[in-house]
Order: structure tokens, then sequence, then C-alpha cells
DNA sequence: CGTCTCTCTTGAACACGTTCAACAACGGGT
DNA sequence: ACCCGTTGTTGAACGTGTTCAAGAGAGACG
């Protein structure tokens, strides 16, 4: 577990430099007018909207980071809600409204966490997916290396959980501030489906990632509430389920079974749009 | 969808009286050591554990009820998080200690929230359960009729469902403490199946109750996740998986699909359980 | 050097959920 | 009457996340 997280630690750079919108809107009753903090989490890179790399303003990222690190480490050390924004401030030497300053929240501070487990995932599925050609055991391999990066955290991971399962939270995987590390994951389970050899319906083949991210969610969710000892009822759950899938995903091919595929697949469309 | 509201309104008195055990632990981490709070959410009914109907302990009873009605009714007039324990306090003429006699804590006065639309759950869907034969269209009514309940508070249920993610909250759909909620709500999908002129595999019968429930919940969190106008995806979602549902239920019986089904049903088990 | 404008930093102050020691009200038991 | 235990009630006080007006620091320009 060690190795994976210090895997993670020092990719510390993120993906892309998407903007996001100022009008955070989010349907709430609240008045929200604050005025997007000048380091925020998703907003951060290029300052003055100038795409300029070069390190002018990057003093205040090492204290970002300094804030970032310690707070991860005191919520590994104590527990999320253990960990005051107090403690953090005081921990890392400086003082709580800078951290603000940083950080729209506290829950924000967990994006971060969030960033690297993603990336952790990536790094402990690699193996699997170079080795292994078969759909199933891809997708198991993939599942596994999860879990196994994530496993560490459960007893915290459940709490801050409970901050993700809101839907206007920005830490809802569902988000617009979290896309990046969702597409970063479908991506992952793109590579299951593209480097298998399993005969897949091309129609199918398209939707196939997201719906494997939205079943890997779902093992996340199982996880989350799983209280068995090392959580091996998710491990059951993940061998018992893969070959399910991988069982229908081979029978998408069969002509008779066509039309309840276009069906089911005409389904999930006209629900994930909004017309 | 006032007429449902207010079918719910007056149905204020609870359904069981049902002694729920006094060691409510739920296996948590921190360490919760509290008394129990006398006039607990799910203790209430006979006090001194003796069977005694005489409205001995009846006096604070009055108080609970107005504290739980002043609340329910700012949570719909203002939201949960924009009410204060304070405000809830200050309108029902009482000390803010006084409601943490009655109520462990806000969230706790959910679970008011919670039984009562369950118990609406249970009503509106009388007149389907008695009209409707046709497995489908008794499933398709039970589920319509459960999110018409919710309508009106789609809002802040998004907002209080973040306390019902947590795991070791008492809010939690799975946690032991909304257990009688939770049977309640199986038992309406017991109707559904038992009253239908559906055959089912006798083994499949058995657990589908329970599977539908678990499936409600997963439509519950859709529509919790549901921006849409009026919540039209999460019909749209009801509408398109009923019959999808049907069709497997429909084909359990087959003898060639036995073998599969029979692999389903024991790998739920085997996750169930915790060996 | 002075001044102006950014970025960054501070810590007191606010509102909130929750706790707790104290007290009031009631209902027997003697 | 008196006491006593239980039930019910109070409001100040604590610790928390978060905000904000104020200022420090660093460069740019004259």
């Amino acid at each position: 577990m060690a190795g994976v997280t210090t895997a993670a630690a020092d990719s510390a750079d993120e993906p892309g430099t998407d903007v996001a919108p100022a009008t955070a809107d989010v349907a709430s009753a609240a008045a929200d007018e604050r005025p997007a903090t000048r380091g925020g989490t998703g907003s951060r890179g290029g300052p003055t909207e100038g795409g300029d790399e070069r390190p002018r303003r990057a003093r205040g990222e090492q204290t970002r980071q300094l804030i970032l690190e310690t707070a991860l480490r005191l919520f590994r050390e104590r527990g999320y809600t253990e960990t005051t924004m107090r403690a953090i401030a005081k921990e890392a030497g400086v003082a709580v409204g800078n951290a603000y300053y940083y950080f729209d929240s506290k829950e924000h501070l967990i994006q971060g966490f969030y960033d690297r487990n993603q990336a952790a995932h990536r790094v402990a599925a690699e193996p699997v997916l170079t080795r292994e050609k078969d759909f199933a055991a891809r997708l198991r391999g993939v599942l596994h290396a999860g879990i196994d990066v994530n496993e560490p955290y459960h007893s915290f991971a459940a709490t801050f959980f409970k901050s993700a399962a809101e839907p206007s939270s920005p830490l809802s995987p569902f988000s617009r501030e979290s896309s990046p590390a969702r597409e970063a994951a479908i991506a992952i389970f793109r590579d299951v489906v593209e480097g298998s050899s399993a005969k897949i319906d091309p129609e199918l083949r398209k939707e196939l990632p997201e719906l494997l991210w939205l079943g890997w969610m779902g093992v996340v969710l199982f996880w989350v509430y799983d209280r068995s000892p090392g959580q091996r009822r998710t491990r059951r759950l993940i061998d018992g389920i893969v070959p399910l899938i991988d069982r229908l995903v081979g029978l998408s091919r069969l002509r008779v079974l066509r039309p309840a595929l276009r069906q089911i697949l005409a389904l999930i469309d006209s629900i994930q749009r909004d017309d």
C-alpha cells in the first residue's frame, strides 16, 4: 500500500487546465456570491487568464502544497472529522484564513486526495492492462486494483463519502468540478475494453467504458458500506459479478438479442439527455 | 402533488411501537457513549420497559411532537441547512437544549420526515395495488407513487441525503435504526410480487421483494441527483426499466436459464453473508 | 525613493451544532 | 408535610467551519 501511495505522491501536477466558468450556481437556494478564491481547486494554472507558464505567481503554490500535504497527513492520522482547520493551519505554520485563500472549504481539501487515488488507480491498473488480454481478466484486475488503492483509507473514506454524496457538492463524482477526474477514470475502463480480445457489439462498445465506470461507482458505493474485515465482501462481489458482465457482453453480439440491446441503449440515452 | 402531501400530513400517528434495542452501537470507530436520550427516535412507546400503555410519560410526548412539527415545517419553508436549531427552538417556544432532550441531533429530526414519507408511500401505493394485477403495472405504479410522494421535498431531500449517505449514520437506509422503515418499504414490494398475476420462479420470488427495494433505492439515488425539471428523467428511467425487469422476471422460469439464475442468487447470498 | 497594484497572510469575529450543570415540575412513598 | 427519584427544561458555554477587514510583501513604473 505504501508503494502505490508514494507513486501517486510525486505526480502532483494537474492534468489539464480546464477553465471552469465563474458562475457556479448550482440552483441552490443559498446566496452564493463568493469571488471564486484566487488559487481555487479547479482554476489554478494560468493566472490573469494568459496562458503564461512563467513562475510568476508560483510563490503561493508552495504554501498551497504545504497546506494540502499537511491536511492529507492529518486526515490519515486522525481521521477527517477529527482534524480541525485550526489544527491543519497550526501544523502547517500558517493562519487559518490562509487555508481558505487556497481552498474554498474543508471539503475541497479532499479533492486532492481524490486526484491522488485516481492517479494511483491508473498506476496500479497498468500491469494488469499490459499483461492480460481477456476482457474478464482485465476488468477484474482493474476493479481489484481500485480497491487495493483505496483500502488503506476505508475508514475515513466512509466519512468523507458523505460529502461526495451531496449532488450539489463539487466532490460529487458527477459534478462539473470533478469531471477531469471522472474522465480519467473512464479512460481506464476504455483501456479495459479496447485492449481486450473480446468481440463486442460495436454500439455497445462505444458506451461500455462509461457503463463500466458507473458499475465501478456502484462497487465503490458497496465498498464504502462494506463493514466486513478487509472488505472481503466487496472482493467477492467483484469476483462474482465480473463473469456475469463478461457473459452479457459476449451475448451482445447475438442476433436475437440485438433488439433488446438496442432498447437498453436507447433507454440509457434517453435518460442521459434532458430534453 | 398537493393531495399526496395532505394525505401524508394528517397520518401523524406512527405505525407500530417496535421496541428498538437500547444499545445502538453501529460498530463505529468513534467513542459513542451517550445515554440514549430519554425520548429517542426509535425507542418511544413503552417507558420503564414495562408494556404499560397508561399515559404516564405522555407529558413530554407533546413537546416532542411540537418540536418535530416545527422542525419539519421550517425545513420545508427554508430548507434543511438554512434552518438552525435555535430557530426551531425559538419557533416552538422552547429552549434549544430541549430539542436535544428528544432528538440526539439535528439529523435525527429527519428520521421523522423519513417515517412519514414511508407511510405516505404506502398510502399512495394502495390504490395501484388493489387495482392492478399485472406485475409490471404494479411495479410501475408503486415506483411512480414513491416519486409522487417525495417530489415536493426534492430540493431539500438532496441536502439531507448527504446525511443518509454516511454508512455509520442512523439515517442510512441500511442502518439498524432505520430497519423498521426499511422493512415497511420492503413489505410494499412484497405486496407488488405476491399480488401479481405473474408466474415467477419460486426461488426468485422469495428474494424479489428485497431486490426490488434495492432497485428502488437506486431509483431514489438517481432521483436525488436528477436536476431535470420535475425530475422527468427519473420518470423516464422508471418507465424504461420496469418492462426490462418484467421481462427478466418472466424469463426466470425458463429451464435453460435456471443455472444462471441460481448462480446470481448464490452470488447475492454470498455477498450478504459475512463469513 | 515613493507609490500603486497585485498576491498573499493574518487573526479576530460570526453563526452554527452540540453539551452540560443546574434547576423546575411532577408523582409517589413514608 | 416532607423527601426523593424521575422527567422535563433552561441557557450559557464550547468547539467547529467559515468570513472579512486589515495589513504585509513584492515587484513595476515613474
